[in-house]
DNA sequence: CAGTGGTCTAGACCACGAA
DNA sequence: TCGTGGTCTAGACCACTGT
């Protein structure tokens, strides 16, 4: 009865509905089928249609409701929970949208007094400077400016890398994982922070000034991520007692 | 076979691991009984013992290795920030401030539809509305709206409280306790948030959009937080792996 | 190999909302 | 009343990890 578990169902029957939302299937505000015709339609049990589902409702692309149905939500916006660390791509393409970036800048250069002081590294030090920006389906979704101290990076380095992620990137060429973060949270209202085509229509951002260790607590970068308010939705979980 | 369904077991049983981890049964870095023990020692199903992992892995406080077991996670010593659920007061008070309440308004009125939805009440229910200034050392930190629906307030309720924190005014009128808390957070740049001498002043703010629930998971308030841009600094951990 | 978590099934009962 | 989503069970097979 159990079907090989390689990837799991649920993800792929949500990849589905995903598709089939973004595409117009099922159009914001519509109804989703019930969960007993998923079932029949997908040839599985009602536990991983509920998963899928579930799967959705987290994301924040449907809501459901108990006796009536499943609908789907108006706002898609890319979301992210602010209190896990995590790549911006990853949370992009959770949300079933393709992330990109665009590279304006890499430079290597000493970073700045005040720089220097919330890094906690001599004020001499060298680093490597982004300056990018990040896009899901081609619509821009934030700004970012890091820097990673030129000792991390590896010999044979060269200003054309990295591409993609700066978190894939660490992974995949530096073989360093960074898995706490220390960040800042401001609202930012400035026509000097966005560029490209956009430049006029971004001016307002939730900034994320954030440094990034890895497991033995060593600093990795300090980046400062302007996310377009509105492009990006944060939610959070707060706990006490 | 199936067990009447009021409150989620799986609640119940995260609720209860909760509870033994914060009192050193199951030490940070240590590991939690395998699941098949679980289910014995809660006489269920491994689904809702999987349930309750799932929402305890989620919130960030154990981490699941495949064919290992489960982990306590070890919680990043600073605990200042974002992620902390608090009183705004409490901070205030912590950063050797005075905090101060001024109330501008208390009403009693149907939730909006939109409110209602993200609430998850039907859409006529009743709520006191709350309209208020929030100070340190006489300086304004923030402006906040606050809903309460009006079934958890007293039924000897006069519309002359409460007169400081409304945590406080949770805690001792009402005898609960918020303790988790659902938050968006956005940039605004507005004019019509900020009332009073400072009206002008204050355009920029971050607005924490909040649902607040206590230990059962009932619903104890929804609250529109505009923290003036500045006066209120949000620090952050976030984890990872 | 044994024990762990990861996934899935088939069926059941309950609570809710609308007709 | 009927169809919906919400919860739970008992059992199964798979994949991963350490011995």
């Amino acid at each position: 009865m159990a079907t090989p578990a390689r990837r799991p169902l649920a993800d792929d029957i949500a990849a589905v509905l995903k598709a089939e939302m973004r595409d117009g299937v099922h159009p914001p505000g519509g109804r989703l089928p019930s969960e007993a015709d998923l079932c029949r339609r997908f040839g599985v049990s009602r536990a991983t249609v509920r998963s899928a589902i579930k799967e959705l409702d987290v994301l924040g692309l449907v809501r459901t409701q108990h006796g009536v149905g499943t609908f789907v939500r108006r706002r898609p916006a890319v979301r992210d929970g602010l209190e896990r660390m995590g790549s911006i791509s990853e949370s992009i393409r959770a949300s079933g949208k393709v992330p990109g970036h665009e590279y304006a800048r890499r430079t290597l250069r000493p970073v700045l007094p005040d720089e220097a002081e919330r890094m906690g590294v001599p004020a001499d030090t060298e680093a490597l400077e982004l300056r990018r920006r990040i896009t899901a389906d081609g619509e821009v979704v934030a700004y970012s400016y890091d820097l990673i101290p030129r000792g991390l990076l590896p010999s044979d380095y060269t200003l054309d890398e990295p591409n993609g992620s700066v978190f894939d990137y660490f992974e995949r060429r530096m073989g360093v994982r960074a898995t706490l973060g220390v960040a800042r949270v401001h609202a930012v209202d400035s026509a000097h922070i966005a560029w490209g085509p956009d430049a006029g229509k971004h001016r307002l951002f939730i900034l994320l000034d954030q440094l990034h260790y890895d497991t033995a607590h060593r600093l990795l970068a300090y980046s400062r991520t302007y996310f377009v308010e509105g492009a990006y939705e944060f939610s959070l979980v707060r706990t006490g007692d």
